[in-house]
DNA sequence: AAGTCGGGGGA
DNA sequence: TCCCCAGACTT
């Protein structure tokens, strides 16, 4: 069993990208350091369909670096209208004005010149570096997480700082793979790759270049890679649960609905609430109800909420007469719960002797 | 570390 | 409806 490698990851990207890669971008005809830079900027967040209507018009208007520096606020934001955050477009416009006024009306072929222009973060810095120089640097977005996640069997959100320093190390380690004067286009790759086979939902497993060494496709992990962003905190609800013993030591058990929560599992008898749980208990159960022992609570967490059940136990109760044992109640031995099926809490709170 | 910015597309 | 997308910046 081979484990995910940087040796050969970058040679096979290229080899893919050759043939099937995109090649035909309006950013690409001609490559030159603003068009790059520009392109780069309206992809931040925003999908390559959204943005080539806008880039043609922008670069219509604004056909170099210069000429972008001297427009007005106005006519760049006019031309932005409708691609959204636009603290982008003040940026791009910012930044123009420091290259006119500090780099002699070019974008800086340096990192950190790049990296301190506003708008430029890392990864982009990288990204305007590789494809318009073919500069050695790796990038960092959202199609190479996914990519890195996958293919090297990364778990934890991406955008966790420490899952993001390991997959920017992991970045780094395979650009150092990449031949010389082909940086520019292993960086499309990346993105190519990322964005028409190892996408976010059905990758095309089948047909990608490395599969042989992705530890996702190798451990079953494709579809739980990258790891979702943690949601919301859950919204909390409380229950009450009632232990019901015979004198015979058997347990009441009640069958829930054929839908929603546990679903036809046997669970004990359940309410909402202290008040409702009394309710039952007078309708159905001979016995007294403020006799009962309170059991530790049980905190258990679905997909769509966390559940507080305060298990109460009754002992030495029977069903009233006008009750009997049914379909939906039952009383169970305890040596037979093994073959009814109990929601795991449930089975736990059972098996604990309690 | 978490919140903010935005419109579009897919599940 | 919710989540994600060629992220960067502020609090």
């Amino acid at each position: 069993m081979k484990a995910a490698t940087t040796d050969t990851f970058a040679h096979r990207l290229l080899a893919w990208f050759d043939v099937s890669g995109r090649h035909d971008l309006p950013w690409q005809h001609p490559r030159t350091p603003y068009r790059v830079w520009l392109s780069e900027i309206m992809l931040q967040q925003t999908q390559v369909a959204t943005v080539i209507p806008y880039f043609q018009r922008f670069v219509e208007r604004f056909p170099t670096l210069p000429d972008l520096a001297a427009a007005s606020t106005d006519d760049v934001m006019a031309h932005w209208a409708g691609l959204g955050y636009y603290a982008r477009a003040r940026n791009l416009h910012a930044a123009a004005k420091a290259c006119v006024a500090h780099h002699g009306g070019e974008l800086p072929r340096d990192f950190d010149a790049l990296h301190a222009l506003p708008g430029i973060g890392r990864s982009t810095a990288g990204a305007i570096l590789a494809q318009a120089w073919d500069d050695r640097f790796p990038i960092l977005d959202g199609n190479v997480k996914r990519v890195l996640t996958r293919y090297h069997g990364i778990g934890g959100w991406p955008g966790l700082p420490a899952v993001e320093k390991q997959l920017w190390a992991l970045a780094h380690a395979h650009v150092e793979h990449v031949p010389a004067g082909r940086l520019a286009d292993y960086t499309q790759a990346q993105m190519d790759f990322g964005a028409t086979l190892c996408t976010r939902a059905r990758p095309a497993c089948v047909l990608c270049p490395v599969n042989e060494d992705c530890v996702a496709r190798r451990e079953g992990l494709t579809e739980a890679l990258p790891t979702p962003k943690p949601g919301k905190p859950l919204p909390e609800r409380e229950a009450v649960a009632l232990l019901l013993e015979n004198t015979a030591g058997e347990l009441l058990l009640q069958r829930r609905p054929p839908t929603g929560i546990w679903a036809s599992l046997w669970t004990l008898p359940q309410a909402d609430t202290d008040a409702g749980m009394r309710d039952w208990f007078a309708q159905e159960i001979a016995g007294d109800y403020d006799n009962a022992e309170e059991l530790p609570l049980i905190v258990h967490t679905f997909s769509h909420y966390r559940l507080h059940l305060q298990p109460l136990r009754v002992r030495k109760v029977a069903l009233r007469d006008t009750v009997r044992d049914n379909d939906d109640l039952r009383w169970v031995a305890r040596t037979d719960l093994a073959t009814l099926g109990l929601p795991a809490p449930i089975r736990k709170l059972l098996g604990n002797g309690s």
